[in-house]
DNA sequence: CAGTGGTCTAGACCACCAT
DNA sequence: TGGTGGTCTAGACCACTGG
């Protein structure tokens, strides 16, 4: 049926990977199709002439990739494919910029240390009126073109004068690392859609009331503290999100 | 340094699944911080009597969740975490809605076969003016509220007719399947914000022009042909998407 | 060169499932 | 009961890194 010379034991390439990428083949294919079980492990094993662990790890890389589902007792069977679960992934959204061969620039347009008010109390859950926080809001442009308008807050704890570094690594996290004694370590993106206010709009150069990206973003040191929070508004023209689900190909 | 009965041998728990644990309660209570190297997989071996495979089962753990990063011939490191990539996942949007108790409603407002037009031509890619697809547009209701407005089309090559069953699977990979002859096994999906047009906010009862989610999907079948496409307006003022990244805990 | 992680083996025992 | 996948071992050899 299967030739066993498909696995070349000299290769460089390891050979669970070998088997892995044999076996999606399979599937991809149709010759096995889904629902129907995939030889098992001990006949692999036997057939390529290969440890069972080593098959172990070819499968264990197409239970992860979600082509395959094991179950104990039973065997292995090739998955029905779910496709109503998309991922979007967001690369600090400039990235699609990027790829784009275009690249964004960021332009700081305000910075200042300020105190507790209830906009912040409310999103760092803090009382004490001393804290300080470093508020800056930026235009992320590209091509001529204002593309998103960001404003963020984060704990300010270091005696650090603010220096043109923040222009350099303007992400959230990245002012939490510079200005404050906490280490982010987790983060909260909430996405949702608004109409440009007159302000956003003008700094937007678009129509006020236009659709419009709304990323509410919160970072988190290890005790799951707040020490970061912004706002983000994105030209709705400008961006979208694109993701992928089931047997894509990612070679 | 560390006592070695912190894992249990007899425990109907892996050993494996002990020690990621033991060494994720490590890195999260910052006892091995961001950039340290945890100890050697043959140091840890020793330490706790377990076999050396046991043991890089336990790292490769951590390194799929992303907390620790292993480089050959020098070590494995914690992973300073990095907190601009947010995932957002789209479990079809009206789950959403479902998790909060309340339970989302689907009402078919038509749904006929229809011939080859431009839309559908650009869509499928499809040029012979006989295939047939299955057109279908409906609401997605929830609490005597109307959320969200979807249309529907797919390649009709089964000679059966629509029944009610339309409704109780109206996902678009469902509609595929039920009828054409093709297997859905991948999709694509676009999320765009938009103005609702005069015909969607009529339908969602909203005010012309509020902002909106705009989906587009696309379900392909093994050969990477279109076999299915949808777009779907959700109520900007009802849906919301929420992401997490970084050492979130997930227990 | 010594030390690290990466691959692979040939067994062993177990938990689970079907019959 | 026999067959499946799940765990674990005690080695082995390799590729890569650093001094």
């Amino acid at each position: 049926m299967m030739n066993n010379r498909l696995i070349d034991k000299t290769s460089v390439i390891p050979m669970y990977y070998q088997l892995a990428k044999l076996l999606e083949g399979q599937i991809r294919r149709g010759e096995l199709k889904p629902g129907e079980a995939i030889p098992t492990e001990t006949e692999i094993s036997a057939r390529f002439a290969i440890s069972r662990m080593t098959v172990r790890r070819a499968i264990a890389e197409l239970v992860t990739s979600g082509m395959v589902n094991a179950q104990q007792g039973k065997g292995t069977f090739v998955t029905m494919p779910k496709l109503d679960n998309i991922v979007f992934e967001l690369n600090d959204f400039n990235h699609n910029i990027q790829q784009s061969g275009i690249l964004a620039k960021t332009t700081l347009l305000e910075a200042k240390i300020v105190r507790l008010n209830e906009l912040l109390q409310e999103k760092f859950a803090v009382s004490n009126a001393n804290v300080k926080f470093l508020f800056s809001r930026m235009v992320v442009s590209a091509a001529e073109e204002r593309l998103a308008y960001e404003t963020k807050y984060t704990l300010y704890s270091k005696s650090k004068p603010i220096l043109e570094s923040d222009l350099q690594d303007p992400t959230l996290p990245g002012l939490v690392a510079a200005h404050s004694n906490f280490l982010p370590v987790s983060a909260k993106k909430v996405l949702q859609v608004a109409a440009a206010t007159e302000l956003e709009a003008s700094i937007l150069g678009i129509v006020p009331n236009s659709p419009v990206f709304l990323i509410e973003q919160t970072i988190y040191d290890p005790e799951h503290r707040t020490v970061g929070w912004s706002k983000s508004i994105y030209r709705g023209d400008r961006y979208k999100l694109t993701g992928y689900d089931g047997w894509y190909k990612k070679d």
